[in-house]
DNA sequence: AATGAATGAGGATTCATTCAT
DNA sequence: AATGAATGAATCCTCATTCAT
């Protein structure tokens, strides 16, 4: 019977773990007690129900892309466009891998998407995109990213390729980035 | 009670009906059969297991958004490239919604994701990034396209945008569009 | 594997037997199933929750009690009113004490009472006090039972009679019959 | 948070509160703690287990009844029989409303009802009962209560009618009084 | 082709209890 | 004397699946 006093954090890490390695549907109360070395019971001394260890899961992941991308803007005007971005957006992918079974299985179940509405209602961060949105409207101050795209819808789409290259689905980052870059439309 | 002989396609419809409005959790064999009109057991009349119901809906709506981007190579040329792409990009998402549960059950869960693999070995269509790679190919070839970006790439890029649109996390389908074709890059 | 159709009074009979031999708080769905030589899962196949179960068993007891009860009222001025007492009294208390732990158990569990009040508003019988009492006022005008009691009254009493029997909390029948007869205030 | 030593008190009232309000069902450990303000594992500084807290919250609400009807026996030829009956139904019923859901449970579960007949055996007061029946047997010597009828019978019968008042089942006690008092055979 | 009855395995959750602090 | 952390056993209940009809 070990006393530990961080077993909050291992079960949030143990969940994050579960869900990233065997996906949602096999992210049991069991299977996370299980990975993280404690009962079954023990979960309910440190959350109401399964579905708030799920949410801490995903907000403590959440949390983590957002201080990635606290520093972003700062960078405005050093190095290059590409290589900023090429690098927030690696690592954004590497932790929102980790996140992606959460986080899709809260955006497609109704039940949970309603819970997370409301605690986004309730003041969590949208901070990723309001970063790079910030970011990018510094640098088109300093001439370096076209005037005239909306820095966050730009924002957002580059967050969608994040995604979609976190979920495996996309083209890597590199190339995506490459074409955000080019664009289609034919320079005369 | 007998019923018509179509009980195979209502299951399917029944499958993706549940999993859009339910989630993939809620997607049971209980309320696959309810939805349907049938009982239970008359699932495993028309599939060996769930999971090939799981797959065959998916297919169903994946060929379902084949169909769609099938008639866009011919139309290069024609109208804008603009209109083109955001006329195909809506028909898509809209019928992308519905798959996305499934789709993305399938795409987290790493035992369900094994079995797709060799589905698509057997030959399942890629049909619509195909599709989509080949029409900004013809695109670019008549100058409406910038020759540098790749083909392939970009239209990976493109059903990133539109899967985000579909699950309601990215931008609306014309804003990403946008800045797409205008690029990130500052024109000189 | 049989494949009974009789599964549902089985169910409801195992709950009696569980509930009077063991106790209400050892009436769980492991016992009960055990009991009825079915698996769990099969109890809710037949009822939609444990407390459905409970309920019906609860009636079916009830149902039985007022079986007896309603032969009563023809009885009046055949034998003696002590003899149709005793006699009624008897049979009631016997199927009464399989009944008190399930009565007992709603009747002191809010939650449960709650339950039971709406399911006596939509008209369960409360035959056998009124059976009792109908017997009672029918033995007035006979002469054979004093005129000045309520007969609806002494119905409840002869009732609560019975149920201590059945608890063994109180007197045996017969003299607490006795002591019913006689009354406390001297005949002078 | 050091608490008064008066921490025992509080348990047995807290359970007696937890168990008149929410039933037997929900007396669990945690919802007694609460009650009583400490943590779940005080109770076990104080009792051995939880069953030892119920027979002791029993017990203490069984004192307060002996209590009560210790003072009747003297009371005989004062007053009326009917006003010093009634009186003393109206305490005990009180008292007994919350205590019925403890000692239903432990009359209707044989485990519980083992511990207790040791128990009385090792010398709890049966008081109540042979208060009622000194009370009888004196003002029968007095001529105010008939000579025929048994005092301990009666006294059982009576604490009968105060349990189904307490329980909500029976009729009033002032109704149940009457018929007792009157009897039910003619008076010629 | 269809189904009602049945179930083994597993789901989340609660229980009374222990122990180091 | 008191408690926060922990847990094994048990709770009710659901799931995908089978089989006789």
């Amino acid at each position: 019977m070990p006393r530990r006093h961080d077993t909050k954090q291992r079960l949030i890490q143990a969940a994050v773990h579960v869900a990233r390695t065997r996906g949602y549907a096999h992210t049991t109360t069991r299977a996370v007690a299980e990975q993280a070395g404690v009962s079954e019971a023990t979960i309910y001394r440190h959350f109401p129900d399964k579905f708030s260890l799920i949410h801490a899961a995903a907000s403590d992941t959440a949390a983590q892309v957002s201080a990635v991308t606290q520093e972003l803007p700062p960078r405005a005007g050093s190095s290059t466009v590409r290589a900023n971005l090429l690098d927030v957006m690696g690592h954004m992918a590497s932790v929102r891998a980790d996140m992606a079974p959460l986080e899709l299985a809260i955006a497609t179940d109704p039940e949970l998407s309603q819970a997370r509405s409301q605690a986004i209602e309730r003041g969590l961060p949208d901070g990723p995109p309001r970063h790079l949105a910030e970011y990018l409207a510094a640098e088109q101050s300093l001439g370096r990213v076209t005037a005239t795209v909306d820095p966050v819808t730009t924002a957002l789409v580059i967050m969608t390729q994040v995604f979609g290259s976190a979920l495996g689905t996309g083209p890597s980052l590199e190339d995506s980035l490459d074409v955000l870059l080019t664009g289609l439309e034919p320079r005369t």
